[in-house]
DNA sequence: CGCGGAAACTTGATCGTTCAAAATCCCGTG
DNA sequence: CACGGGATTTTGAACGATCAAGTTTCCGCG
């Protein structure tokens, strides 16, 4: 395999100087026409391709954004997250951007790598997902003032107009707003199945079905288990035994939504419409109803927040207020169970 | 912030040359115990870090392998490859590699990417997925000698022995014997469900259900369709108001083993075993035993192929046959269905 | 005590790019 | 036709690490 061609070699085929290349690759505006078109063929002659590290030592930009992996933990709903990295990558491809996976199980660790990542120059800014309050990762990146887009909003009362903190999320009340609405239309007692109180997430989603009940005037059920689809199918086995009025029934998540699902199919209401959220492929394989994230939105809007609409470098953070988070609106997929 | 401390600012504090921290950080076994302690000491001191691009630059290397991001197909099995990937991090970063994405929607434009990054001195090599018949990556990576490893072995006749070629596979046919062996506990008639003869995968997963059955001299059904849980349960619905005699099902996939479970259920069986493959959220939620993939051992044989069995850079290939493939066995995970 | 050779350590050059500053070109004007 | 000044291009230095080729230190032995 020849060597590499270098900015040195096309400057020589195109008969001008290294920095003239290096001007046509990253200010074309201030080359002029003719001298321009000619660098321009002597890269697609030689099939020269910049150097990235000698780049990224010279300007001190890796041009990289790192994202930490969880360690898979079972369960249902680590598609969004996966789905949020593929169209993560994809955006940042299209912005000159790289995307760097790194791994750890807590979030010492987590802490630990990034700030290997950081120092070693390898990456400009980190999206870290599943915030939680008083999380010791904001603090670090902040105290450090690198660059990081949360993908869940801080549930700190103080982060969440905090200008400093970036972040990214779906407006989980919205979703449960519009599977309400939707569900009214089979029956008034539209029951919700969640999750205990406090968690953050969870008593958003809790309160798009409460208030949307209000303003159609009904009462619903509520009923609260863990994020589980044997103990839901038990809670709801359980409450249509005792006979309580549901006309349809609202989730938290698909795994509830499944659990509820099959208990409604046990007492011989396989139609019964049951909206999970996350729309995930455990729910569309069931032909469940459920609340789809986007996760194409949420990745393109943290590197609005990154990066600015429109720039291919990560810019200083944004100081008003109201432009330091992006709020996505879900969307309910209709499906009607086979069966 | 201030400047972060360079191989230089170690050496003045530690009283030493710049090669000596050097040789300290890379080959520690030729410095002289007490100077090596001394720097070491310096080196926490100033909480030094190597700067990555500047040592990629002169060594060039970047210690870095690239695995490509398929775009979301809906569908069940997106599971174990995002499992792999995950492993794939966790390991690599044990061996002092980082792992970095890259996203395409054609094989071309997987190509055309590749391109980039390895010309850009971005990656050292290369894990594709989902590797088919003449695949047009395996002869891009082996014609510019990009250091590659398949995920999914070479259906190509020729490819599969070939030394450059390396690869990791989960044992398709050993899953599926396990399975059987397993569900021939439940009775003789054990049937297997799973899709159109002429893909790799599902042939090999067949064969290990056929064979096993022969050497037990039991026979069963064997049905056939399109990996689509409505399709599944179709086809399980129609086989058991025929009458077919079915003890227990083996399945291609969770997808179809979904399908047979819910059309079992509808049937009055909802106790019949049915086992999946992949061992998917979906599978777990429902209760079906399945195979699992053991994703964390296959990205352990990738790294290994690709650096050897305790290396910790991207070594050449190796030229004997039968080291230049990892064969993972999977695992029955056996669950009883609630209900 | 000096010698030889290995071990330990240091020095100069280099990887490919961009920054900063200096040099040259170009064109309208006086 | 020389001159000013913006537009365009070139030159030298630097980013932070490692390689290759020295130089010095150490130690056993004649």
């Amino acid at each position: 395999m020849a060597k590499a061609p270098t900015v040195e070699d096309v400057a020589r085929v195109a008969g001008v100087s290294r920095q003239t290349v290096s001007n046509v690759l990253n200010t074309p505006a201030i080359v002029r026409d003719g001298t321009r078109e000619r660098v321009e063929q002597a890269i697609r002659d030689l099939g020269y391709r910049p150097h990235t590290a000698a780049r990224a030592l010279r300007t001190r930009r890796s041009s990289t954004i790192g994202i930490h992996l969880d360690p898979y933990a079972g369960g249902i709903s680590g598609v969004v997250l996966d789905r949020f990295v593929h169209a993560l990558t994809e955006r940042a491809t299209d912005r000159g951007m790289r995307v760097l996976l790194y791994a750890a199980r807590t979030a010492d660790q987590e802490i630990a790598r990034m700030g290997d990542l950081v120092d070693g120059g390898e990456i400009d800014a980190v999206v870290i997902t599943g915030t939680f309050h008083g999380d010791p990762r904001t603090r670090w990146l902040t105290s450090r003032s690198v660059p990081f887009v949360a993908f869940g909003r801080p549930w700190g009362v103080d982060d969440v107009e905090d200008p400093a903190h970036l972040w990214v999320d779906v407006d989980g009340a919205a979703g449960t707003a519009a599977a309400t609405r939707f569900a009214l239309d089979a029956g008034d007692r539209v029951a919700f199945l969640g999750w205990p109180t406090g968690s953050g997430t969870g008593d958003e989603r809790e309160r798009g079905w409460r208030e949307t009940m209000q303003a159609a005037g009904r009462t619903g059920l509520r009923l609260t288990v863990r994020d589980d689809v044997a103990l839901a199918r038990a809670a709801v086995a359980g409450a249509l035994e005792r006979g309580e009025p549901i006309d349809a029934l609202v989730c938290a998540s698909d795994s509830l939504a499944i659990g509820a699902h099959l208990a409604a199919a046990d007492a011989g209401m396989p139609r019964l419409p049951v909206i999970g959220f996350d729309n995930t492929p455990s729910a569309e394989a069931l032909g469940l109803s459920s609340i789809e994230q986007l996760p194409e939105k949420v990745a393109a809007g943290a590197l609005d927040l990154l990066m600015g609409p429109s720039g291919n470098v990560v810019a200083p953070r944004p100081t008003t207020a109201g432009a330091a988070h992006v709020l996505v609106e879900p969307e309910l997929v209709v499906r009607t169970p086979a069966g």
